[in-house]
DNA sequence: AAGAGGATGAACT
DNA sequence: GTTCATCCTCTTG
């Protein structure tokens, strides 16, 4: 029941690299956090997306395309991108690049750290496993982020969420590489390798395509 | 104004 | 492996 405090949040600087690809594996074993009511729940970053607006097909925000929706992708690298898929998941995605720069990073899976029990009411579940928070859908859920909250900031502690280093050193890891779940539309882009895991992870999404 | 489909997950057979 | 819940967004007319 206590809330930690020791990582230190990533900064701007991190999320402004032009090379989404880059900073999707780059946020491997990093915290995501999220601080609602005043309670702080988190977990490792064991999955992630990279989507790029200026060519990839895949993308929302393609071909640098701003609707109602996509308009927080345009924010500066550092804002959150959140939107709702099928009708009830809310898939939670960190803006990277410069302004206008429509490229994002999907966060698929996370492996819980801090105030589980939270995570379990919030998913109504009893038992800890990968159900919890394997899945963009799934994590959300268990973070407690909500639609309403994409185009926030996550670069300080007021924010609804942010990204820390881990609180200790961890171990290195070997990333997995694979192709991108649910956009076979795309075409020839749905091909990329711009999924990204720790290799070995239980904690990673079972996808049906890759 | 209307319709199709989606960066999913859960519960089935 | 298959079905389907559920609703917003975007495209088309």
């Amino acid at each position: 029941m206590e809330n930690k405090q020791t990582g230190s949040i990533l900064p701007q600087a991190f999320y402004l690299d032009t090379d989404v690809v880059a900073i999707a594996q780059n946020l491997l074993g990093k915290v995501l956090v999220t601080q609602f009511d005043g309670i702080q729940t988190a977990g490792l970053i064991v999955e992630t997306e990279a989507y790029r607006g200026a060519d990839d097909k895949a993308c929302h925000a393609y071909p640098h395309k701003r609707t109602p929706r996509t308009e927080a992708m345009f924010l500066a690298g550092g804002h959150a991108y959140i939107y709702l898929c099928y009708g009830m998941h809310h898939l939670f995605n960190i803006v990277t690049g410069p302004e206008n720069t429509p490229n994002a990073v999907l966060i698929r899976a996370i492996e819980p750290i801090q105030h589980i029990e939270v995570m379990l009411q919030r998913r109504q579940q009893t038992q800890v496993s990968p159900r919890l928070t394997a899945g963009p859908g799934a994590l959300a859920q268990a973070l407690g982020i909500h639609v309403s909250y994409s185009g926030k900031p996550l670069l300080a502690h007021t924010s609804p969420f942010w990204i820390e280093e881990p609180p200790y050193p961890s171990p290195s890891f070997d990333i997995q590489i694979g192709t991108r779940v649910g956009v076979q539309y795309a075409g020839t882009c749905a091909h990329r390798p711009w999924r990204f895991s720790i290799a070995g992870s239980k904690w990673v999404s079972k996808a049906k395509g890759s």
